[in-house]
DNA sequence: GTGCAAATGGCCGCC
DNA sequence: CCATTTGCAC
């Protein structure tokens, strides 16, 4: 097998990474050390081994990651071998899992996979039908609180809270009775079909020799479970990379301890700990590290720089946010300039999505391209959901949320009182909601209208779907005319406010049936059933996003993994960063962590800001600057203000008052 | 059942 | 400040 990686263009850990093959490895890469680059070549180093392709699993934590890299290894040894390869996430390996065999735990073959707002949409419902009409508890409260239980394996009679419980186990039935699972009975089910059928499990475990999970830090208890039935006696061959101090997601369940401790799951591992960074300035690195050594219990590590020390790292204090838009904005402008950069050169990194508004306006005042990253989803948006509650519709109509989501979209008379009328007739017989639509008992207690509309609509569906499974028709092809039959393009864009909108809309449309026509044609083994499982788990449409052009505009989530020569970090405020709730989780670590990987994405040159005042619905609130920056090694750190740099004078008494709260912070 | 204006309440992060 | 929900006329 030709590969194209040589040991010596590697450093000596990971030399030693790249050559430690058998049992369990540890890999602890700091931001910015090679770490995919290590990966590749370890993966490379397998099939020089005569490892076969087909044993190689490796996990990532996204699809985006998996698909890149797929591209890297790809890239080094042959296509076809990268093609052999297992790489995927771990919901998608437990999709895998389950198609073949989701029946030994009692679930229908054709099972469907809820995606976040399906859950929502049940959960909304479930809340008015267990807890009347004026429950002050937010869908996404409950639904959090069940997927902790679930991942931390407590049952729903089990829960602390009573309401929460009786909620969990209705939700729990809900799915059952729809033949649905969500993201985590994914990887609950996987793990239960691996652990309690040894025949699976040993399947498995033959079939893929050598396990990679990148992003460690990332996973929770399931997915460690899972792991550790994937990969079992003799061999061990598993690999797991990441770096604890980049650990940002324990909000959605994700344990530290899997790395903090991961001796106790994997006997003897090597651990091997790669620090020296190839990405940043010495300045930056000396400041990340003086910050993330305030947090206790970390596997220490210390980022050397191969670069040069490079412009110290800037604290600007700005009066408020409408001024650090423009400070940035105008920063761009001349740096853009002044050293002949691109404009895909500068990130502006934020903690909260609505962070980025004023930063929008001032760069299209001034007619800086951008891109948002990760802002809203692609399959957020409500013409994308509706056209693939459609698909879902044609796959298996007994799903009754995607049902109820599209019975009066566009309107055909069929509002709330009958669909009322449906679920509830569908409670008492125990069947789908679908079933209540077609029962002609059902129709004959409505008004001739609505009965009317319904049997029009039930026409509609099945016909649909008769030309898919009786006619063969392409799905695409019908889903394609369904949405033209049903003249739902003109609906949706009657609502629409603006020509852009309108035109979004239209695209949105478009791409959904364009992307299952894609999906259709890539093999024949591809159903419309394995599109909806992807579009489950896809967040972002795969390849629209890096193509878009200009400076990046990003949540700090979001950025981790990235790398930009110019990053603005902005609103470094006491209740944004460290965020107000996480003061109140006790979660004030993660945030550290987070601020961490945001310095870490500089590559030449870091700004940090903050502001004395901003606007929070739409009224002027006062800021404090967050206790981080009092952290910071003043080393390589220049504090400076707004009037500063642009050379002007003016000092309220606000920004008096703001300066000397400042130096108060910093004097502790 | 539909469409509008007024009222409400919400800003963490996302596979 | 904004998006979504609610209350009301038709």
């Amino acid at each position: 097998m030709a590969s194209s990686f040589s040991f010596d263009s590697l450093n000596q850990a990971q030399r030693e990474a790249v050559g430690a093959l058998d049992g369990p490895v540890m890999l602890l890469a700091g931001a910015g050390t090679g770490k995919t680059r290590t990966v590749t070549c370890r993966i490379a180093h397998m099939l020089e081994k005569r490892i076969s392709p087909s044993e190689i699993l490796a996990v990532t934590f996204t699809n985006k990651a998996a698909s890149e890299m797929r591209e890297r290894i790809g890239g080094m040894v042959s296509k076809r071998a990268a093609d052999d390869m297992t790489v995927c996430t771990f919901h998608s390996l437990c999709v895998r899992i389950l198609r073949g065999g989701i029946e030994k735990l009692g679930y229908k073959k054709n099972f469907s996979i809820c995606s976040h707002s399906d859950q929502t949409g049940m959960m909304k419902q479930l809340l008015v039908r267990k807890g009347g009409a004026d429950v002050k508890v937010k869908p996404d409260e409950v639904l959090s609180a069940i997927s902790k239980a679930k991942n931390k394996g407590v049952e729903p009679q089990d829960m602390e809270d009573d309401f929460f419980s009786t909620l969990a186990f209705a939700y729990q039935n809900e799915l059952r009775a729809q033949n649905a699972v969500d993201f985590d009975d994914l990887l609950l089910l996987g793990e239960k079909i691996l652990r309690e059928h040894s025949d699976v499990r040993e399947m498995f475990r033959q079939r893929y020799t050598r396990v990679t999970v990148d992003e460690f830090q990332d996973t929770n208890a399931l997915q460690m479970q899972l792991l550790q039935q994937l990969v079992g006696p003799p061999n061990y061959h598993v690999c797991v990379v990441g770096d604890d101090d980049q650990s940002i997601y324990g909000w959605r369940g994700a344990e530290v301890a899997n790395i903090l401790q991961f001796e106790k799951f994997f006997p003897d591992p090597k651990i091997i700990r790669l620090e020296e960074n190839y990405r940043s300035t010495h300045a930056v690195l000396h400041t990340a590290n003086s910050l993330i050594k305030h947090n206790v219990g970390r596997r220490e590590k210390i980022l050397r720089s191969t670069r040069k020390d490079g412009d110290p790292v800037r604290i600007v204090a700005m009066p408020g946010d409408d001024q650090e838009a423009e400070f940035i904005a105008e920063e761009i402008l001349s740096e853009k300039g002044a050293i002949g950069r691109e404009w895909e050169d500068f990130a502006i990194l934020f903690r909260t999505n609505g962070q980025s508004r004023k930063l929008e306006l001032a760069f299209r005042e001034r007619k800086i391209p951008y891109r948002m990253v990760g802002a809203q989803s692609f399959y957020d948006r409500r013409e994308v959901r509706d056209v693939l509650a459609y698909a879902q519709l044609l796959a298996s109509p007994d799903a009754d949320v995607p049902l109820l989501r599209v019975l009066n979209a566009p309107n055909r008379g069929i509002g709330q009182s009958t669909a009322v009328l449906a679920t509830d007739w569908s409670r008492e017989h125990h069947e789908s909601v679908w079933q209540a639509l077609c029962d002609p008992e059902f129709t004959g207690q409505l008004g001739p209208k609505a009965a009317n509309a319904v049997q029009e609509f039930v026409a509609i569906i099945a016909g649909a779907k008769n030309r898919i499974e009786i006619a063969k028709e392409n799905p695409a092809d019908v889903l394609d005319s369904l949405i033209k039959q049903i003249e739902y393009q003109t609906w949706i864009e009657r609502a629409c406010k603006t020509d852009a909108e309108r035109q979004q809309r239209g695209e949105g449309i478009f791409s959904v049936i364009d992307s299952l026509r894609h999906h259709l044609g890539k093999s024949p083994k591809s159903t419309l059933q394995s599109f909806l499982d992807h579009s489950a788990l896809a967040s972002e449409k795969e390849d629209d996003l890096e193509k878009k052009q200009g400076a990046t505009l990003i949540t700090l989530h979001a950025s981790k993994g990235l790398e930009f020569p110019i990053v603005f970090l902005i609103g470094l405020e006491e209740g944004f960063l460290p965020h107000t709730r996480s003061i109140a989780e006790g979660t004030k670590d993660e945030e550290r962590r987070l601020l961490y990987v945001g310095i870490t994405r500089a590559q030449d040159q870091l700004t940090m800001t903050y502001c004395a005042t901003r606007i929070k619905y739409g009224q002027e609130t006062g800021c404090q600057p967050s206790s981080f920056i009092g952290e910071l090694d003043d080393e390589h750190l220049t504090h400076t203000t707004y009037d500063d740099i642009l050379g002007a004078a003016p000092s309220t008494d606000e920004l008096d008052n703001f300066f000397g709260g400042l130096k108060g912070l910093l004097g502790d």
